[in-house]
DNA sequence: CGTGCTAGAAAAATTACTTCA
DNA sequence: GTTGAAGTAATTTTTCTAGCA
């Protein structure tokens, strides 16, 4: 059966070969998984996935689709607050979605999967945006602290020469016994950033170590969670995927923790 | 209890079509 | 009319998990 150069759901195709149909009406391969080259399985497209679907009459009559349509904008408004409330579909709400959409349970399903891409795409958008600007803050703050620093090591040196020129016994404050500043300032950076971003993560995140400690869902971040924020019209205000990572690029001082490696120059 | 198998669901990757500048 | 980019519906492949023998 082809339509505008495209072949559609022949039931008898399926017999014997390893195309299954399974109960809510979505088709998948087995065994020999990749069936089909893309090429070939590119030419036989079809539409529909499941025969309950093919034989519904509204569509197997009349409404057999020659080409992609776009869901008008009422249809894809519901569906946005329907992700919204709750961006995963159970079978249920797949059903009674696509019935007052006037839709294919299929089309809903195949709505959301793709709106939650989308959705992962903009917050993983949105986590490079934060995770850059505090990186930035960081390095400016690192600057001028290495300046500070300069500072501070020529002020010794100088009070150092004055009290030598007045002969004060044991006037050997030697600049020399501040610790050098580490050479690789971009490396350092990089240590500074590495480790407060380790530090963080473990309030959850997809971007660990299967060695590292095991993240339970503990926060708004994406990947461990199994719901999504409902958010994404473009005014969210962006949970990420990493628990408010850098939102507050300053360094925090805990009491009962080791210094950090690179501050102990300072 | 550990193991292998299978079904099912979702993510990820990709393709194909539409729209618009 | 053509072209290329962007957006998105749909398909295919991959990955993960739960249930069962």
């Amino acid at each position: 059966m082809m339509e505008s150069g495209r072949l559609f759901f022949d039931p008898t195709a399926c017999r014997g070969s390893n195309m299954l149909f399974l109960g809510n009406g979505e088709n998948i391969f087995r065994g020999g998984r990749a069936v089909m080259s893309m090429e070939e399985s590119s030419k036989r497209r079809s539409f529909f996935s499941s025969q309950d679907e093919l034989f519904d009459e509204e569509y197997f009559d009349e409404q057999l689709p020659e080409k992609k349509r776009r869901l008008s904008p009422e249809q894809v408004h519901l569906l946005e607050k329907s992700f919204e409330t709750e961006n995963k579909l159970e079978p249920e709400r797949k059903t009674q979605l696509a019935k007052k959409l006037g839709l294919q349970p299929r089309q809903v399903a195949v709505w959301f999967q793709n709106r939650r891409a989308r959705w992962k795409t903009k917050q993983l958008e949105r986590d490079y945006d934060v995770l850059k600007s505090s990186y930035d803050s960081l390095y400016s703050n690192y600057d001028t602290l290495v300046k500070e620093h300069e500072k501070l090591k020529s002020e010794v040196v100088s009070l150092n020469e004055k009290l030598q020129a007045k002969g004060v016994a044991g006037a050997d404050i030697s600049a020399q016994k501040t610790e050098p500043l580490p050479g690789d300032i971009t490396n350092v950076s990089a240590l500074q950033f590495s480790v407060k971003v380790e530090d963080r993560l473990s309030c959850g995140s997809a971007v660990v170590d299967e060695d590292g400690p095991q993240i339970l869902d503990t926060g708004d971040s994406y990947f461990p969670s199994d719901n999504y924020p409902a958010e994404d019209d473009g005014s969210d205000d962006g949970h990420s995927y990493f628990c408010n990572v850098f939102v507050a690029a300053e360094p925090q001082h805990q009491e009962d923790e080791e210094p950090l490696e690179w501050l102990e120059w300072s």
